[in-house]
DNA sequence: AGGAACGGGTAATATAATAACGTCTCTCAC
DNA sequence: GTGAGAGACGTTATTATATTACCCGTTCCT
C-alpha cells in the first residue's frame, strides 16, 4: 500500500514551512525576484497548515498583527506574486490559496480536497492531465490550463470514520 | 475526425433550449418535483447560450424583465434548485451556471471553456474519472466529488485563428 | 378548516476581489 | 551623486458574488 501524503498524517509541520520558505528564497534568488517581507509572511501563513487558507483569513491576521488593518489589495498583491512565480496555488471551488508542493519546476497540480480534516493534497499524475488533454482533443479543444479539485476524504480521516 | 460538440458550432440554439426546457420538465414531472414559473425561467436563460451565466447576470435580466428589481436570494434559490436537481451545473473557475446537457442522469461533468468565445463544453469521459478515482486511491484517498474545468480554445475558435 | 411545507419577496449583511491613486525606495544610466 | 523610471506597497472606495433572517401567501395534506 502506498504511504498515505504528508498533508494527511501526523508530522513535524515546521519542517514543511521552513522547506518551503527556504526553496522560496532560492527560487526568488536564481530569478532575480524580490521575496520582500510581505511576501514571505504570506507565504508563511498560507504554509502554517496544509488546509487553504482565504484572502481575508490572511488579512485577519496580518491585521492583528500589526496593530494597523491591512487592506485587501496588500494580501492580493502578494498572493498574485506567489500565484505567478509558482509558490502557492489558488484552489478555485473554495475561494483559497494553498503552498505549492514543487514550486520547483512550472505546473498546475491536482488537488485532493478531504472534507474530514480540510488539508489539500497535491498531486501531479499525468495519467489525469493526458486523460484530460486527450478527450478534449476528442472534440477538436485544444487544453491550456486545468482546473481539477477533488472533495472526498483523507486515508487518515477514512481511518478514523 | 470526431466532430466538434454543438456548443463550439453554429447551430439552431432554439432547438437546445427547447429540449433542455422539454427535459426539464419531464424530470420534474416524473420526480414530483415543481418546475415553478420562476425556476422555468432562469433555466431559460441560462440556457440562453452556451456560455456560463452569473448570477447577476440573470439577476439583471429578471430585473429589467420585471420591472421591479429582483434579489439575489430569488435567483439563487432557483439555481439551488436547479443545480440539485442536475439541470444546471456550477463552473466554479467562473462563479457561473450552464444548462446539463444530460440531466436524465445524476453525474458531474467535466467541463472545456473556450477562451475565444466563451462556450463551455461538457464532457462526461470516464477515462478522466478514473484517472482521479485510481489516482487518489493511491494515496489512500476516497473521492466523492469533483470539479474538472479546463480552459483552452474550441475547435471553432482555433480554426478563425 | 387547520396547519405544515414550500416558494418566494425584501432588507441587510457577509465574503471575495479589483480599481484608482499616491508615495516611497530602490536601481541604474549618466 | 543624481534624477528618471520601475517596482512595491499603503489607502480609499467600489464592485462582484453569495448568504442570513424574516415575512407572507399558496399549496397540499389530512
Amino acid at each position: 500500500m502506498t504511504q498515505a501524503p504528508l498533508a494527511s498524517r501526523p508530522h513535524d509541520h515546521s519542517h514543511c514551512v521552513n522547506h518551503a520558505l527556504a526553496e522560496a528564497e532560492s527560487i526568488c534568488t536564481r530569478q532575480g525576484l524580490r521575496l520582500t517581507t510581505l511576501r514571505k509572511r504570506v507565504l508563511e501563513l498560507v504554509w502554517a497548515s496544509h488546509k487553504p487558507l482565504g484572502a481575508y483569513d490572511i488579512l485577519g491576521v496580518l491585521s492583528d498583527e500589526d496593530g494597523r488593518r491591512a487592506a485587501p489589495p496588500t494580501v492580493y498583491r502578494a498572493l498574485d506574486f506567489l500565484l505567478e512565480n509558482g509558490l502557492v496555488h489558488r484552489i478555485a471551488s473554495l475561494n483559497a490559496f494553498v503552498g505549492c508542493s514543487h514550486p520547483e519546476h512550472a505546473h498546475q497540480g491536482q488537488f485532493l480536497i478531504c472534507r474530514g480534516c480540510n488539508a489539500a493534497i497535491e498531486l501531479e499524475q499525468a495519467t489525469i492531465s493526458d486523460a484530460i488533454i486527450s478527450s478534449a482533443a476528442g472534440v477538436g479543444f485544444a487544453v491550456e490550463s486545468q482546473t481539477v479539485e477533488v472533495v472526498g476524504l483523507c486515508a487518515g480521516c477514512r481511518e478514523q470514520a
